[in-house]
DNA sequence: AGCACGCCGACT
DNA sequence: GTCGGCGTGCTC
């Protein structure tokens, strides 16, 4: 920590001055250059490293130079088309650094919209002034549409949510816990103008944008009375890089006094900020999963703490690490339970497979149940998170199973275009063609396993004929706008019975649907992961609140044959604080996140012994440095283990957990042991990571 | 991570 | 005789 010296030495002598840069480099940086002057921190240089050249950040001018003075080279260029980074958007990068273990410049120059940090911008014929003054000059001012919408009366418990949150002067968490439709927005929405009302900006997270174009369009005519126009900036992964650019420029510049966006938009350059809101925080799409893997929810805790300022997590299925915050009042949990808008949940009806007699997957009550909706008009949505025709395919004389050449798994059988079918690896992308006979024993009687989408999509054209079925996964909207005209046709009536993986699951509003039918839901409750029934119960309240939204008697059809889970009997009752207690129980007696804390330290080698013996040596690393330094057993080093899907695309996988329930103590470690891993022998031939507070373990 | 240097196998 | 394989060493 305290990389970042922010007095630049103004002296003004011929003596060169000592400029201290970070660069996005995989070295334990920072690196000391000299010019002519003090340059203050946050600026962006050109600088040559090695035999190349690269942009970095100065983040000090030392007194004194921490490196060999006669092997300092002169800073190329200092770039002055941005304003210096500041210092407290700095210091939130150097706490991400830190907490996460990677150098600054591996979490700085990344947050960056790409043509700041790219070189080629600044050099070559092309580059006319750079990046920046490129989109000045090309800058058009766009007209914006001045639709104006009206804020809805709030009703008490949201009101009441409002005003705690708008009284908090300080740094607060608020955990605002309300169902689907129990107007969250509406609260965030309210808030948002007051703290803009009194010249502060807002920051709101969203789990995925794309899903939401109604929710920014909504945000923007709601805000931008308030903001004023172009007052608002959007920041996702899908803008080009010269819309990224400008949207962080309007952020910078400070004319952006909102900023809607996805994980990423958590490293917006906002200054003056009122508020953090973090809608759907259980969502695991705020978790970065490569690169500097962050969770964008648990920063802007962090941010809001470093800027005493409230932060306000919403969810109606919180995650069990914001829940507890909450129950030792750490965080101040605000209830939405009535519902603002007229609508009553669906009921929830569990069918146990176990005794009944399925038709393609599907049994009989969820047919008839099917029948009744579609007869009086209504839609039905089919739930099956499994892409693809079969699983896999199976041969009934041998029993031979397709697999993948390259990877530990099934292929999985798809029918592709012109009704023909293929093998298709869900990991490495491989794509075969069907064998025409076992390569095993040369019987022709192959049979796919199991069911897919595709195949049950089939089945219910055949089975409700003349109904209209429409199947929506990632391979049906591959193509670019195909979802969106997908989801259209079902909002036009124009679908009768849908199909879908998770992406059916989140944001749509389907004003017709009147039944949800759950497919094979138990796969993901049997899952290795210990947070799978979390994510489980999280995903059937999203789904099951797609149903009735508008038809007012919904009713949702899960089939399992396990229907005395706990999830599932939390779910009939809808009852997401009876599932917390029974889990949070359940980790509590395993010692599991949120009672420990986890670090995912993973490797990967042709050779799986390779990654193993890394990962031994890792640990032996670790345990040797906790006896030393604590001497007791605080901290829990796990025996290095294969992932389940040991070799994906050639690449053998397997990872040590390290637990603790004391986060300093895991982190003292961490920050100890991890700069030893790159000189062990046994990291020559792996590449290795580490996670913290992993997700998926 | 890049990028270059440096020694050993199959080709115009 | 060269093209090129990837081991290893260095970068303020």
């Amino acid at each position: 920590m305290a990389e970042i010296e922010p007095e630049a030495s103004l002296k003004n002598t011929a003596t060169p001055h000592w400029i201290r840069v970070i660069l996005d480099i995989p070295l334990t940086g920072p690196f000391d250059y000299r010019w002519t002057s003090a340059v203050p921190v946050g600026t962006r240089v050109i600088v040559s490293f090695g035999r190349r050249k690269l942009i970095g950040i100065v983040i000090a001018n030392p007194e004194q130079p921490g490196y060999d003075v006669k092997l300092i080279k002169p800073i190329e260029q200092v770039l002055e088309d941005t304003e210096p980074l500041s210092l407290d958007w700095l210091r939130f990068a150097e706490f991400a650094a830190d907490y996460y273990q990677r150098p600054l410049g591996e979490v700085v120059l990344p947050a960056l919209p790409a043509p700041l940090r790219r070189i080629a911008a600044y050099h070559g014929k092309r580059s006319s002034g750079g990046p920046v003054a490129r989109l000045d000059a090309r800058k058009t001012l766009k007209r914006v549409d001045s639709v104006v919408s009206t804020a809805p009366i709030l009703n008490k418990e949201q009101q009441s949510a409002l005003e705690a949150v708008t009284a908090a002067t300080s740094f607060k968490c608020f955990l605002l816990f309300g169902v689907t439709g129990s107007g969250k927005t509406e609260v965030y929405l309210h808030a948002a103008a007051d703290i803009l009302k009194r010249g502060l900006r807002v920051l709101l997270l969203v789990p995925e944008i794309n899903l939401t174009p109604q929710f920014e369009q909504s945000l923007r005519q709601r805000l931008e009375p308030v903001a004023g126009p172009n007052g608002v900036a959007v920041l996702h992964s899908a803008l080009s890089d010269g819309e990224r650019l400008n949207a962080w420029l309007r952020v910078q510049r400070g004319e952006a006094r909102v900023v809607l966006g996805t994980r990423l938009a958590i490293f917006a350059p906002i200054s003056d900020l009122g508020l953090i809101v973090v809608d759907e925080e259980h969502d695991s799409s705020y978790k970065q999963q490569d690169g500097l893997r962050y969770s964008a929810r648990d920063l802007a805790v962090w941010r809001g703490s470093d800027l005493n300022i409230p932060v306000v997590l919403g969810s109606a299925t919180p995650s069990l690490e914001s829940w507890a915050h909450a129950e030792q009042k750490h965080y101040q949990r605000l209830d939405l339970t009535e519902r603002a808008r007229a609508v009553t949940l669906p009921t929830v009806r569990l069918v146990d497979t176990r005794r009944l007699k399925m038709d393609h997957g599907l049994s009989p009550h969820l047919i008839q149940a099917m029948r009744d909706r579609l007869e009086n008009g209504e839609q039905v949505l089919i739930f099956l998170n499994r892409r693809g025709y079969a699983p896999a395919l199976h041969c009934n004389s041998c029993g031979w199973v397709s697999k993948c050449s390259r990877c530990t798994t099934f292929t999985v059988l798809h029918r592709a275009a012109a009704g023909r079918h293929q093998l298709h690896c869900h990991h490495c992308g491989l794509q075969q063609r069907v064998p025409s006979s076992c390569p095993d024993c040369g019987d022709q009687d192959m049979q796919p396993m199991g069911r897919g989408t595709q195949r049950i999509e089939e089945h219910l054209s055949q089975l409700f004929s003349p109904a209209r079925v429409v199947r929506i996964d990632a391979d049906s909207t591959r193509k670019k706008g195909s979802a969106q005209a997908l989801f259209d046709s079902v909002h036009a009536g124009e679908v009768d019975i849908l199909v879908g993986t998770q992406m059916v699951a989140k944001g749509h509003d389907f004003a017709n649907l009147g039944l949800v039918g759950v497919l094979n839901a138990d796969a993901m409750l049997f899952s290795q992961d210990f947070r799978a029934p979390e994510r489980l119960f999280a995903q059937l309240m999203q789904v099951s609140g797609r149903a009735g939204r508008h038809t007012g008697h919904g009713e949702v059809i899960i089939q399992t044959g396990y229907p005395d889970q706990p999830v599932y009997q939390a779910l009939i009752k809808h009852d997401y604080a009876g599932f917390a207690r029974f889990t949070m129980r359940e980790r509590k007696a395993a010692l599991l996140p949120p009672f420990s804390h986890q670090a995912l330290l993973s490797a990967e080698a042709d050779d799986l012994n390779l990654a193993i013996a890394f990962l031994e040596a890792s640990r032996q690393t670790a345990v040797d440095w906790t006896q030393e330094n604590f001497g007791d057993n605080r901290i829990t080093l796990y025996d290095p283990v294969p992932l389940r899907i040991v070799r994906v695309d050639n690449v053998c996988r397997a990872q040590l957990l390290i637990e603790g329930t004391h986060r300093p103590s895991l982190q003292a470690l961490l920050k100890h042991f991890l700069p030893h891993l790159s000189t062990l022998p046994e990291a020559r031939k792996v590449h290795w990571q580490l996670e913290v507070d992993p997700l998926e373990i």
